[in-house]
DNA sequence: TCTGGGGTCCTAGGACCC
DNA sequence: TCTGGGGTCCTAGGACCC
C-alpha cells in the first residue's frame, strides 16, 4: 500500500462461523441443541449400473429430503457407533468436540471416542444458501469482503466510520448482531492489522468470539501460540520446525532468519520469519476467477483396474458429464484435462493433458481424460477417481480469430458466474512482499 | 482406526524458441 | 557447430486450506 498522509490504519477483520454446518443443521432440528452432533459420513454414489447395493445401511443413512418432516426424536438418528464405512467428520458440534473429535477425523475412529454422537449428512445446498445470507448480512455493513469458503470471510474494516477510534469494536459487534438476526447463527470475529493476525485472533475466543489485537499486542497475545497457528503453516512444516526446537510463534520469531532461508527455502523460510513477526501486507481481495474445476470420488471399496473394469468406466464417464455439467453451468471452457488416481496404499497420482482448444463438453473431456489414463500404472487396486479441468477461459470470451463457441456446447448466452459481494480491488499489484496463502 | 471433496499455490525439470 | 542465457509453456507432485 503507497503511504499517502492521509491514509488510514489497516482494520482487517476475519469471521468464521461456529461450527457452521452443525448450526445449520440444529437451525432444522432444535431439540438436538446441547447434544454431540457430527456432520459427515459418505454421500450417495451416483448412479452406476451394477453398483452393489450395500446390505446393511441403517435406517436413518439416507440424506433428509429438504422440507421432509423432522423425526420426532433424536434417536430418529443414527448414531456414530451405527456407522461402518469410509468417510470423515465434516464439522462437529462443541458438545461433541468435547469427546476430542474433530473435522477430518475419521468417522470410525470418532466413533470409538464418541459412539452415541448423533451423525448427520451433509446438505451442501443448505448451507450454500445459509452462506450467501450471512455475507449479504456482513455486505450491509461493511461491502469491502473476500470469500475465503462458504463459512469464512475476510472484512477490510479501514475505511469505515468510528473504525479508526475503537479499533473495529463497535463494527464488528453490530455484524454479529446482524449475523444472528438474519440467521440464528453465531460467528466469531478477529479484527487486527492484517488477514494473518486476523485470522488467529479470529480463534482466540470462539465460539461466538470477538477479539480486538493492536500491532504492540503481537508478543503477548500471538507469540505464545504454537507455530502451527499460522495459516499456511501445516503438518509437514510444524513438524520440520518441532524438530529444530521451534514449538511457539516466539521461537519461530527468535529463529534465523538465514537459517530459516537455508532449511525452507528462499520464498518459504522468508515468509516463516515475516509471519512469526505478524507481519502481512496482503490486501483484501474481493473478487477472483476460478482456476480449476474437479470432481472426484473415493469408492466404498477398493477397485480394480481390470476386475471392476465395466464399473470404473461408468464411474468415470460420470464424473466427466458431472464436470462438463459444472462448466457449462458456471459459464467456462478449459484447456488442460486431467485426473487422479488414489490407490489402496493412499498414495496419489496425477496426469494431465492440455489440448488445443478450449472445451466444456463431455466427450472431449471423457476422450482427453481416457488418453490420460492409458499413462498411468493399473497395477494396484483404487480407492479414488478424480477428473480435473484448467487453463480456464469464459465461455462467452473467445479467444482472437475463433469462433465464439468451438465446441458447439453453447447454444444461448451461458450463465454468468454468481455476483461477489463487493467492488473490484484497486490494486492487483501486490506489495514488496506477497504472503502464503 | 485409516485418512472426503473441492480448491490454491509453489517447485522443479524438460521442451522449445529467440 | 558450439555455447549460453532468458522466457514461456507443459507436466507431476506436494503442502496447505476450508
Amino acid at each position: 500500500m503507497p503511504d499517502t498522509p492521509t491514509a488510514p490504519r489497516r482494520r482487517i477483520a476475519h469471521l468464521d462461523m461456529d461450527a457452521f454446518y452443525a448450526s445449520v443443521e440444529l437451525l432444522r432440528y432444535p431439540h438436538l441443541r446441547g447434544l454431540p452432533v457430527v456432520i459427515g459420513g459418505r454421500r450417495r454414489m451416483p448412479p452406476v449400473p451394477s453398483a452393489t447395493v450395500r446390505a446393511t445401511a441403517p435406517a436413518g443413512t439416507q440424506p433428509q429430503a429438504a422440507g421432509s418432516p423432522a423425526p420426532a426424536a433424536d434417536d430418529a438418528f443414527p448414531k456414530l457407533r451405527d456407522y461402518a464405512g469410509r468417510g470423515v467428520i465434516t464439522t462437529a458440534t462443541y458438545e461433541a468436540r468435547a469427546f476430542g473429535v474433530h473435522s477430518g477425523m475419521g468417522l470410525m475412529k470418532a466413533a470409538l471416542l464418541c459412539p452415541d454422537a448423533l451423525l448427520l449428512p451433509a446438505d451442501f445446498d443448505e448451507y450454500r444458501r445459509l452462506s450467501r445470507l450471512f455475507k449479504q448480512a456482513v455486505a450491509e455493513i461493511a461491502p469491502v469482503i473476500e470469500d475465503r469458503g462458504i463459512d469464512e470471510i475476510y472484512i477490510d474494516l479501514s475505511e469505515l466510520p468510528g473504525v479508526q477510534a475503537d479499533g473495529g469494536r463497535a463494527v464488528a459487534r453490530a455484524i454479529k448482531q446482524r449475523i444472528r438476526e438474519r440467521c440464528g447463527l453465531s460467528c466469531s470475529v478477529g479484527v487486527t492489522p492484517n488477514k494473518l493476525l486476523s485470522k488467529i485472533a479470529s480463534e482466540l475466543e470462539k465460539p461466538d468470539g470477538l477479539t480486538i489485537l493492536e500491532a504492540h499486542e503481537v508478543q503477548t497475545k500471538i507469540w505464545p501460540l504454537p507455530a502451527r497457528r499460522i495459516n499456511g503453516i501445516g503438518p509437514k512444516a510444524s513438524e520440520r520446525l518441532a524438530a529444530l526446537g521451534i514449538h511457539t510463534i516466539a521461537e519461530l520469531a527468535a529463529a534465523d532468519p538465514g537459517m530459516l532461508i537455508e532449511r525452507f527455502g528462499q520464498s518459504y523460510g522468508a515468509w516463516l520469519h515475516h509471519a512469526a513477526h505478524g507481519r502481512d501486507d496482503r490486501p483484501v481481495v474481493t473478487r477472483s476467477e476460478p482456476k480449476s474445476i474437479s470432481r472426484e470420488t473415493t469408492f466404498d471399496h477398493d477397485l480394480h483396474a481390470r476386475r471392476d473394469r465395466d464399473q470404473l468406466s461408468a464411474l468415470f464417464t460420470s464424473l466427466c458429464e458431472r464436470l462438463a455439467d459444472d462448466l457449462t453451468r458456471k459459464g467456462y471452457l478449459g484447456r488442460t484435462i486431467g485426473i487422479k488416481l488414489r490407490y489402496e496404499d493412499f498414495s496419489t497420482i496425477t496426469r494431465d493433458q492440455t489440448l488445443t482448444l478450449a472445451t466444456a463438453d463431455a466427450k472431449t473431456i471423457r476422450a482427453a481424460a481416457g488418453q490420460c489414463l492409458k499413462r498411468v500404472p493399473l497395477d494396484k487396486r483404487l480407492r479414488l477417481l478424480g477428473v480435473r479441468i484448467g487453463s480456464l477461459s469464459r465461455a462467452g470470451a473467445s479467444p482472437a480469430g475463433e469462433p465464439a463457441t468451438p465446441t458447439g456446447v453453447f447454444s444461448i448466452a451461458p450463465p454468468q458466474p454468481p455476483l461477489r459481494v463487493a467492488e473490484p480491488p484497486a490494486i492487483e499489484d501486490l506489495p514488496l512482499f506477497r504472503g502464503r496463502p
